[in-house]
DNA sequence: CGCTCGTTATCTGCAAGCAT
DNA sequence: ATGCTTGCAGATAACGAGCG
C-alpha cells in the first residue's frame, strides 16, 4: 500500500484538484497518449512533477510516481465505468444509486473526452452495445458491458469523495442533464434535427476541452507576460547599477587624479 | 512484415477503514 | 458483526517503437 507514515490513506481534495488542474495543462499526457520515446521521458518527467506537487500537499496521501500513475488510471477507468452507467440509466435501464457527475469528474471528461473517442473506436465497431440507436462511433458510451457487481457497486461510487468541497448542488440531476445535453438550449431541436444527438454530444465535449486548454493557455501567456515584465524591471535595475558604477568610477579617476596633481606639486614644493 | 520490448490501460480480488 | 467504500496489487491486454 501506499507509504503515507500513518497519516491518512485517502487522497484529499486538494491533490484530487491538483491533478486534474496539472492534467488540463497536459491533456495528451492525461490520456496516457504519451507513447514515443521522446514522449516517455516527457511523461516520466511530468509524472515526477505531479508526484512532487501532491506529495507536497498538507492533507492526503503520499505515493510514489507509480502510484499517482495508477491511482490516475484507475481514476479514469471509474469515471468511465461511472459515465457509462449514467448513459444506461438515461436510456431508460432502472440503475438506482448511480450518482451524477460531480463538477470534478464533468471537468476530467472535458479533458479527456476526446481521447476516450480515439482509444474506444475498436471496442465501439466489435461490441453491438446496448444502446441500438446509438451511433457506434461514440466510444464513451461503448464501455465494456459486462460489469459485474462488484465493479457495478465501485462505479456508482467512485470518486464520491471528490464531492467533500463541493455543494450538495453537484449531484442535482439538473447538473447532470447539462454535462452533455443542454435541454434548455432553443437551439438544441433545431440542432438535433439537422445534425445526430451524439455528434453534438461530442463536439460539445470537443468544445469544452479546448476551452478549458485554452484557459490554460491564457494563465501561461499572463505567467510568461509578469516574467517579461520583472525581467524588464531587473534589465533596468541593472543598467542603472551599470550607470551608478560608471558615474563612481569616473569619480575615484577624477579623485585619483586630483591626489596624483596634487602630490606632485607637494614634491616640487618639498624640493 | 512480424517479433520483441517497454509502457500504459483495464480488470479483478483483497485489505483496511468506516458506518450501521 | 456485517456490509459498504476506497485504495492497492497483480495479472493481463493493448499499444507503439525499434529491429531484423
Amino acid at each position: 500500500m501506499s507509504d503515507n507514515n500513518g497519516k491518512s490513506r485517502l487522497v484529499s481534495y486538494e491533490q484530487v484538484k491538483s491533478i486534474i488542474d496539472f492534467m488540463a495543462q497536459h491533456v495528451e499526457f492525461a490520456s496516457g497518449n504519451l507513447r514515443s520515446l521522446e514522449a516517455r521521458h516527457t511523461s516520466k518527467r511530468l509524472w515526477e512533477e505531479l508526484a512532487k506537487i501532491l506529495n507536497s500537499c498538507r492533507g492526503g496521501t503520499k505515493k510514489t510516481t507509480d502510484g499517482w500513475s495508477k491511482y490516475w488510471s484507475d481514476f479514469k477507468n471509474k469515471l468511465k465505468n461511472k459515465v457509462w452507467l449514467l448513459k444506461r440509466k438515461k436510456a431508460g435501464n432502472s440503475l438506482k444509486g448511480v450518482r451524477p457527475l460531480t463538477k470534478m469528474e464533468k471537468r476530467v471528461l472535458a479533458i479527456l473526452g476526446p481521447y476516450y473517442e480515439k482509444k474506444k473506436s475498436k471496442d465501439a465497431d466489435s461490441h453491438s452495445s446496448f444502446q441500438n440507436n446509438m451511433h457506434p462511433k461514440v466510444k464513451l458510451e461503448t464501455f465494456q458491458e459486462t460489469v459485474h457487481v462488484n465493479s457495478f457497486s465501485k462505479a456508482n461510487n467512485a470518486t464520491r469523495r471528490l464531492s467533500g468541497g463541493e455543494d450538495d448542488s453537484d449531484y442535482s440531476a439538473e447538473s447532470f442533464e447539462g454535462e452533455y445535453t443542454n435541454d434548455n438550449d432553443s437551439n438544441a431541436p433545431a440542432l438535433q434535427s439537422i445534425y445526430p444527438k451524439w455528434l453534438i454530444e461530442v463536439e460539445k465535449k470537443r468544445a469544452d476541452a479546448e476551452l478549458i486548454r485554452a484557459k490554460a493557455e491564457e494563465q501561461r501567456a499572463v505567467v510568461a507576460s509578469k516574467t517579461a515584465e520583472a525581467s524588464l524591471l531587473q534589465a533596468e535595475a541593472l543598467r542603472r547599477l551599470a550607470d551608478a558604477a560608471t558615474t563612481q568610477a569616473e569619480a575615484i579617476t577624477r579623485i585619483a587624479g586630483i591626489l596624483e596633481s596634487r602630490a606632485q606639486r607637494n614634491s616640487m614644493l618639498d624640493l
